[in-house]
RNA sequence: GCUCCCAUCGUCUAGAGGCCUAGGACACAGCCCUCUCAAGGCUGGUACGAGGGUUCGAAUCCCUCUGGGAGCGCCA
């Protein structure tokens, strides 16, 4: 801690920095690893982190548009921060400018908004750190932590060919390292000088405690021959800076932890606590690509899908509470803990996404799904300002849609002129022999004292009743003739969200349609 | 190639040596309910990757193999 307010004070460039949060955390035991039996060192991380408030980042790069993947690691960071009374840190890693877009990072502002996953502190931006980073940079190159490399492009990737055909791991060789000239005409890249012998232990929540022998790990580059921080270094600095107590990442970054601590060590900051969260494989196994859900977040808005559905989901993905499947925020919340994630990497399933969106869509409330609802019609084209009656056809349409714009595209009828009618359906029940049962229905409806479901209910058992004739034979024409197809809520239901005005017009119009077949 | 990670139904998972002739969920099939579509209820099939150990006893512990994944970049 001491090492870390060390490089905090004083410079233009600091984060809030956590107005010192003493209170130790009674939950931080959750941290132990399930598989105790592999961490021997269980006690000192604990009491690393026992007496520091739980501060955890998601860092995303915007040369990608943020996809479920991200979406997962920021959920489980921000559920292990709400859980813990913490903080969770947004940053943008947006150090590799030919790659990142604005586009991406709006993507990933966007998509957290809507999500609902905001962050306490940021969104802090690399690029805006620059010279903190040089200034690490110049004291870690005096310290001899970090050395200069006039190894050219050419010189390594010739040494790469070598090595690899001599079926070695390519890695650089350290040539520069004890090097005390400069080399007339190259740009040096600056290369942390990593421990030679010896290993390094990531403690990892999930995984337990890996392993890795330094001299497996080569000088890599934290600095670009323009001067430039790289990735790895910028993290290390930032998780020190940032107070960092809980990396929670995907497991592709745990390779390159120890590199990171070793980093950590030498800027004599204590490493944070590691949680590599496995990943999210595509439907068919395979990696996750555009073909399955790496899309933008923000499509599953489009294609009407609940934060809280999608959330549900990939918590659901490597962590599970008991036999429950449908869990609102608020029980992720409480429920949720980094150290029961499971170990393997899970496939992206469609069918269950959509399984449970339309639990959430039937658990929520008419009221809130009013919104969302507008949203889906606007996007058909459909400008719906009631908000009572689009409540209204929520309610009667919630258990009946697995995403919000499949229920817009089937309550359309509700709002607009019908454009014809289904073919199939006009066919079977607009016939000669319904025009009469149109008719009857008609009367009836239009004597009605009261516009309500009961009453409406009523009034089409009696018709049934009076023709003697099955109650399918009277509802399901009333259905094509006001919704223009075979398939609506109950009959009495749809009726009175329509409306009575806009209901009979529209079955008179069937009645003649029924009588000219 | 080297290093690291992972391994229960098609998929998500339960399972920390006996409670497992392996439980739940999605999907699928059938039935019930029913004015359509749903929702809901009931029923059904399919899994411990292989081989060795340890043990009275292993899905659970150990080893090997196999399979999958990640990293090895002046990308993040």
């Amino acid at each position: 801690m001491d090492q870390v307010a060390r490089h905090s004070h004083g410079r233009g460039h600091r984060f809030n920095p956590c107005t010192a949060h003493h209170l130790s955390s009674p939950c931080d035991a959750d941290f132990v690893p399930r598989r105790v039996h592999k961490s021997i060192r269980t006690q000192e991380f604990q009491a690393a982190s026992s007496h520091m408030s739980v501060r955890t980042r998601f860092a995303p790069s915007p040369t990608g548009m943020l996809h479920i993947g991200g979406v997962r690691t920021a959920l489980f960071s921000w559920l292990y921060a709400k859980r813990h009374a913490g903080t969770f840190v947004l940053r943008i890693e947006d150090t590799d400018r030919e790659r990142s877009t604005d586009e991406a990072t709006q993507v990933i502002l966007d998509g957290m908004e809507w999500l609902g996953l905001s962050a306490d502190e940021g969104p802090f931006y690399q690029t805006r750190r620059m010279d903190r980073y040089r200034e690490v940079l110049a004291k870690f190159v005096q310290d001899g932590h970090a050395y200069r490399c006039y190894c050219t492009k050419e010189e390594l990737a010739e040494m790469r060919s070598r090595q690899e055909a001599a079926k070695q791991k390519p890695r650089y060789d350290g040539t520069c390292r004890h090097r005390t000239e400069p080399r007339p005409g190259v740009d040096p890249v600056i290369r942390f000088a990593n421990p030679v012998d010896g290993s390094v232990i990531v403690e990892d929540v999930i995984h337990g405690n890996v392993e890795f022998q330094n001299t497996e790990l080569d000088d890599l580059i934290i600095a670009r021959s323009d001067g430039t921080p790289t990735y790895n270094f910028c993290v290390v600095v930032d998780d020190m800076d940032m107070k960092i107590t809980h990396v929670i990442r995907g497991d592709d970054h745990l390779n390159n932890t120890p590199r990171q601590i070793n980093m950590l060590k030498a800027l004599g900051s204590t490493p944070p606590v590691y949680a590599h969260v496995p990943m999210i494989l595509g439907a068919d196994g395979a990696k996750l690509s555009k073909r399955h859900g790496a899309v933008s977040v923000l499509q599953y808005r489009e294609e009407g899908f609940l934060p809280s559905a999608l959330l549900n989901y990939l918590v659901r993905l490597g962590w599970s509470h008991g036999d429950q499947e449908v869990f609102t925020l608020e029980e992720m919340q409480a429920l949720f803990d980094i150290k029961d994630v499971n170990k393997s990497a899970s496939a992206f399933n469609p069918d269950k996404l959509l399984w449970l969106n339309q639990q959430h869509i039937m658990r929520s409330t008419p009221q809130s799904l009013a919104p969302h609802l507008q949203f889906q019609f606007a996007a058909l084209g459909v400008a719906v300002e009631d908000n009572a009656k689009l409540a209204a056809v929520a309610k009667a349409q919630q258990e009946r849609a697995k995403t919000l714009k499949e229920m817009a595209q089937n309550s359309v009828f509700f709002f607009a002129e019908l454009k014809g009618y289904d073919e199939k359906a006009a066919k079977k029940n607009l016939t000669a022999e319904s025009a009469p049962v149109l008719a009857a229905v008609h009367e009836r409806l239009s004597a009605l004292p009261q516009w309500n479901a009961a009453a409406i209910h009523d009034a089409v058992n009696s018709v049934a009743a009076a023709l003697n004739v099955g109650l399918g034979k009277v509802a399901q024409p009333i259905r094509v003739a006001v919704s223009g197809t075979s398939v609506s809520p109950p009959i009495d239901v749809t009726l009175e969200v329509l409306g009575r005005e806009t209901t009979l017009l529209r079955i008179d119009a069937a009645r003649k349609v029924a009588l000219a077949a």
